[in-house]
DNA sequence: ACGGTATTTAGCTAATTAGCGAAATATAGT
DNA sequence: ACTATATTTCGCTAATTAGCTAAATACCGT
């Protein structure tokens, strides 16, 4: 969870994972979105692998991320609970299912 | 709100915020809380400080620190916003008032 | 086996960070 | 003015981090 934070203190990192709401992204598409190096960006995607907000996938000789949204959840409702945030019940907007608190 | 992941970032500094939940503590108050020195914390301090997410006050020879809770729910609701979390309207469990998603 | 494309690893540098002890500052009381 | 208490600023060190280029690895097609 140190780990979850440290990671999103990154702007590059936070933008990352913004792109893969979408969907799946390989490691070209999302340096497509940047002005840095590959290898910086893949020293990125190592971060957010072993804070486990990403899953990797390879398929042939690219390699697919996907956002672990789950983790992310867990890590901000973790902090908010922490801090006396959101002590009410999430309901969803419009086609909707309730979330609990915890 | 990049200095607010920053400051998140650091465990020691996390911790500081949760105190701070219950309400105003001196930086003594605080320091007796944890392993380290000081001037260690007064650095946290100001990093918390610059991030907005807590206020200063001096009374007589001490200071005390406010938790600043609506910078650290703005941000975290902005990340989650950004990230497709937490679509639905948050509604207060018990004695309620109801905030809008965003 | 070779050549091409995608990505990571290695090795480096510069900047940032968290920690410390010692000294400085600020306020209160005598 | 002096002493005591609370906190910060200064000056340092060790560790971590983000960035780069060059080289290595992995896979595919021929």
């Amino acid at each position: 969870m140190n780990r979850v934070f440290k990671a999103l203190a990154d702007p590059s990192r936070r933008r990352i994972l913004q792109l893969l709401r979408e969907g799946p992204l390989s490691a070209g598409d999302i340096a497509r979105h940047f002005d840095l190096a590959k290898p910086t960006l893949s020293g990125h995607f190592a971060v957010l692998r072993e804070a486990d907000l990403v899953d990797q996938e390879r398929q042939g000789t690219t390699i697919y991320y996907r956002l672990n949204l789950s983790v992310l959840e867990e890590a901000l409702s973790g902090l908010m609970d922490s801090m006396g945030i959101g002590q009410g019940e999430r309901v969803a907007h419009s086609p909707g299912l309730v979330k609990p608190g915890k």
